[in-house]
DNA sequence: CGCGACGTTGATTTGCCTCAACGATTGTGG
DNA sequence: CCACAATCGTTGAGGCAAATCAACGTCGCG
């Protein structure tokens, strides 16, 4: 992957809600930096103040917090295509609740904060197609809720897994088992009755 | 109250985020119908297409669903100074899954679709007051879910109970059940052990 | 090779649901 | 203005989905 490629990967993204001649597309590439990284780097640790708006544009990411009983929840996954960050501590650059975390190697845009402020007063149509990313994103997890709530853990995995049977591969079980919100044993225990 | 203070419930909500003159105040106004709302009125129903998007002057208003059981599943609770739509269908103009419902009797400032889009046109900044809008909603699901998956029925009751102690009062025990994700009766017990 | 991470399986426990019956309150029509 | 029904909350008995705890197998990797 070439940088080109990675911005092409982002600007096709943005394609998909706004119109972006190629002036802007050099000028956003003046605020962006491409990052690898590593499996199980951390873009984010909690307690600390989110500096960024991150775009994968390879990899798989989850973003967790840590529960009372010391165990780890996974509140939300990004994958290709989907920007991630805690917005809470990004907006107020206050510590974060959140952590970050890539459970593969994979390739990230970087969207600074300050970048960020400057590159909307610069193209402030990319406002507008934030603005659709996160009333996706906000639609998305209303929609989580309900599947939460009138499904029991079985039908919520056999649900998630029809959805999206290539993502289930990518992750280990016990990632999907925190997502979907019961045990690893639980989820051990509905993949032995049938398949 | 007079169709100028309800205007002014807007537009103080809006330089909340961003700066408004009065010129592009006047203009909002154009675009903007306010609307009382009785008790039990919907604003959505299930099944049909999502025209506008509601901001809650007054009032407290439920976004449910329905569930293969047949209940309802509260999704979203919006009160004073909260935007409410099923995002999804008013976006794709599809039929909506979610039902939107009064409380109480209340007041809303309907922008409707097209007005919308109209009005992103004539003033951009209204882009950026939404993009903040949905980036608190999607960030206040995320922490949804950490309580949800982290604590037990009796925690998430307190602690709701904590933080929002007069807006418990507002709603019927069962709805804010429904919202919790447990049954009217669990709460019921909950209550009776001690206060 | 050996250790740690991950998945499996079984026994036991428990948080919450289901179902049913029963007050209390509200509102509505005669 | 009262009678009655509907709505909402409470209480209890019994049951089930999923958690907990513990032991064990396996694989990948340093």
């Amino acid at each position: 992957m070439t940088s080109t490629d990675n911005l092409k990967a982002l600007t096709d993204h943005m394609r998909r809600f706004i119109t972006l001649d190629t002036a802007e597309e050099s000028l956003l590439a003046n605020y962006i930096q491409f990052r690898d990284v590593r499996n199980k780097e951390h873009l984010l640790v909690s307690g600390h103040i989110c500096k960024a708006n991150y775009f994968v544009i390879k990899g798989c990411f989850r973003m967790y917090s840590h529960t009372d009983s010391g165990t780890e929840q996974i509140v939300q996954f990004g994958i290709d295509n989907w920007w991630i960050a805690d917005y809470t501590s990004l907006d107020s650059q206050q510590p974060s609740f959140f952590n970050i975390q890539a459970l593969e190697p994979g390739v990230v845009a970087t969207l600074e904060r300050p970048a960020q402020e400057e590159l909307f007063t610069r193209i402030p149509k990319l406002e507008r197609y934030f603005r659709h990313i996160l009333q996706r994103a906000y639609a998305a997890t209303l929609m989580r809720f309900h599947y939460i709530f009138s499904q029991s853990g079985e039908e919520r995995y056999r649900h998630f897994n029809s959805l999206f049977p290539d993502f289930v591969q990518r992750i280990p079980q016990y990632m999907l088992a925190s997502y979907l919100g019961f045990t690893p044993e639980f989820l051990s225990k509905i993949r032995a009755k049938k398949n």
